[in-house]
DNA sequence: ACCTGAACACCGTTCAAGT
DNA sequence: ACCTGAACACCGTTCAAGT
């Protein structure tokens, strides 16, 4: 009976980075950035909070190790092409800038990873295969700048989304909350902000 | 000597919400985000902490009035066409973005403004005259939407800025910072990140 | 080597008390 | 009406002490 068989299935012993990642996701998954306490986490680890600092660094660390999974995640998914159907289908995803999944903010805060996501996107094999190696440079060049801007974009947006929702947890239909933008600009002078007044029609239906 | 001539000039008195504002955005420059605190805000005020409550109803309300500020004057700068020279110019300003402000961070945090600002930035004077009645809504769809999708794409950039000088508060040269960038993605494994390898030695030419 | 949990310095916010 | 500043509940992080 000392010869137990550990078998690959559901361990959820010994503390590790990978667990304590994962948790942090779920936390952040379902109650938002600000519930991600060193204390939440311990709690849900049934472990002390000082036993997470022997495998995290810090909370920007953890962050930081977060966000990495996540985008891992994501392009997995795309480069799987399960959702690889048509490009402008996958860009106006909804999910694409993490407004969904409440793990979001946290991409806005990385200085590298927008741009190594963009990269990895534009790694896609599908694509590579046709930009041979003849194909140049100036394609190259292309690739990278058009997946950085778009990438750029998103994390704009994913940012707006993500305070859209810190501020009023409730917005959760895109109508209303552009509605109540678009009332709020029509509240301001009409003198000083022509252009806010002759358009605010039009945001509703963006 | 009761008829004080009270001069529009230097007045440092009573405190109110645009004193206060003040003092926030002049801590966000000078130490970055995290050094503003109630306590730091209130020391540099000369008054407790809890009057700033009397004035300000939240931190969140202070930042999202500061960031209003930061963005007025940015806004009023470039409508002043101070800074009108090429558009492609205005554009490439590093300062846009809020990289070398460190109020830049806040912008990123507020879901209604980035579309606010580019409405704004397109109700220029200039530009509104030749756009005649006439010209009709596609011409106004098109500058709205360019608009947005610009200063999405700046948002998602000063978040990054802001991020890299968070994380390393050394980050002045953007060289540097780049190079290491750069250097990172060429340390992962290069079967799985093939484009990341190739593209690695563009980055420093951004 | 890894974990525990009290302790430290600090934060946003509240509120009785002052003027 | 406006301001003061102690107090509250909470946070990230550290660290002696355990196994």
């Amino acid at each position: 009976m000392s010869t137990e068989i550990r078998k690959t299935e559901r361990r959820a012993e010994a503390l590790s980075k990978d667990r304590i990642v994962e948790a942090a996701i779920a936390i952040l998954d379902a109650e938002g950035e600000a519930a991600l306490t060193f204390r939440a986490l311990s709690a849900r680890l049934a472990t002390g909070s000082g036993a997470i600092y022997w495998h995290v660094a810090d909370k920007q660390t953890l962050l930081a190790a977060a966000t990495d999974a996540v985008i891992e995640q994501r392009a997995e998914r795309v480069a799987d092409g399960r959702q690889q159907r048509e490009p402008r289908a996958a860009i106006r995803d909804p999910d694409a800038g993490g407004s969904s999944t409440r793990s979001g903010p946290a991409l806005g805060r990385r200085p590298d990873v927008p741009r190594a996501v963009a990269v990895r996107g534009a790694a896609d094999p599908r694509r590579r295969r046709r930009s041979a190696r003849g194909a140049g440079r100036a394609r190259q060049a292309g690739q990278f700048n058009a997946a950085t801007a778009l990438l750029n974009f998103i994390l704009g947006v994913a940012g707006q989304n993500s305070a859209a929702a810190r501020l009023d947890p409730r917005i959760g239909d895109r109508t209303d909350f552009l509605a109540a933008v678009a009332a709020q600009w029509t509240r301001r002078d009409p003198a000083r902000y022509p252009f806010l007044h002759r358009i605010a029609g039009q945001l509703a239906g963006t």
